[in-house]
DNA sequence: ATAAAAATTTAGCTATGGCTAAAAAACTGT
DNA sequence: ACAGTTTTTTAGCCATAGCTAAATTTTTAT
């Protein structure tokens, strides 16, 4: 059987494979450091890995899923996806609780369960933050949102996702009301980097001041 | 921090120590086959148990959960019984499926999850299959309801609590309509260990014939 | 009482998944 | 090109929690 740290590493390669960062090649010291494990450890669950046809390995270059372990991360991210929007609609968790409690519950549930939640949440194909859910069979697409942190001077857009990292993140902007469907539009971009300045809600009822950071992980559709 | 098998083993331990087989004698031997390991493991656990407080042991003889030990076994099953009936309540779970279910899940929530779906039931004192369900402060009471099996012909009596440790029974009963609450009346009891004629519910509507086996499972409440 | 049986413990093994320290390989800058 | 830095791997350790086989203790039966 899948042991519960196999599931891990595989979904944190998942995502690390589909980031727009490191280039496309995910080498040990990423997985190290995004499992938060010393890069020793990334080496030998990674060589297990390989044993397992889980990925392919070429040592000191970096993994790539095969079909199989894809396939592994998908069920788990779809695993994980369900619950935290389960915790979030049914259970009224908060953005900045759920991913913690989703981390541990993922690896305890049944498909009889994850059926279960599905139903109730009547076959959903977004998280709570946004992210697209996988199906059943492992299927998931990759919408390409831009970060609004892209955006320029006057642009308006409809937040689609945000970033599930920084559980403190996440509590700063659902204070702001920087939730799924709003609209935002950019009224000003300090230079050198500074903060943009954003009108929030279809009546733009709300004007705050974003640093590069936040706005750099909230990810919005334009017009 | 406490491994899953530690909360196991102190779960099982609480409930050995509080069935009336056995004697009240907790021994190895009786843990190691309820926890479905060699007599060895149980043996391993039991020392290191010992060796955090949690129980007494006394080498050969058996083991008694020390105040702290007991703290933690109620709080397992606290959790395991709120699961149960979140379960067969909020995601239509039938009897036989929630034990499995909810031993892997007990150990993968937080507290804050415990509350959550504490709440959502309406914070109740019995669980699924009836069992009393500890409080947060690890408060229980221990009816003493009588088995099934041990009624006279023609006495009456509501069920209130079944075991749960046979998933197949659970079916059977519940095909039966053998519930809680149900009102059930010996109508007739075969000699030499025989099965008992039983008509269920109120207006006794069906009549079956029930073998000791399951009649002992099943514990009822007198007039 | 003592021999046989049963229960328990000890000894030593396995796999999982971490860790540090040291060695090896791959990059980087001049 | 090659010395220094960074990355990666190897070697060897740890804890958890299981196992079997053998030794020991306790119980049971004659």
């Amino acid at each position: 059987m899948l042991t519960q740290a196999i599931e891990d590493y595989l979904k944190a390669i998942y995502k690390l494979q589909h980031s727009d960062e490191h280039g496309g090649r995910v080498t040990t010291s990423v997985i190290a450091s995004r499992m938060e494990v010393a890069a020793a450890s990334a080496t030998n669950m990674i060589k297990k890995l390989a044993e397992l046809n889980l990925l392919k390995y070429t040592p000191y270059q970096g993994v790539e899923l095969t079909a199989s372990g894809e396939k592994i991360a998908l069920e788990t991210i779809r695993h994980h996806r369900l619950i935290e929007l389960y915790l979030s609609q049914a259970l009224g968790y908060s953005w900045d609780q759920i991913d913690a409690e989703a981390d541990r519950l993922e690896h305890a549930i049944s498909e009889e369960f994850e059926d279960r939640i599905d139903e109730a949440l009547g076959y959903p194909t977004v998280g709570a933050h946004g992210e697209p859910i996988p199906t059943k069979q492992g299927q998931i697409d990759h919408p390409n949102y831009r970060r609004l942190s892209e955006l320029k001077d006057g642009q308006s857009a409809i937040i689609r996702r945000v970033s599930d990292r920084n559980p403190q993140m996440l509590r700063y902007m659902e204070n702001l009301q920087l939730l799924l469907g709003t609209r935002v539009e950019v009224t000003a971009k300090a230079p050198f980097n500074g903060p943009l300045q954003l009108k929030i809600g279809a009546a733009k009822e709300k004007e705050v001041s974003l640093g590069l950071e936040v706005a750099g992980s909230i990810f919005v559709e334009t017009d």
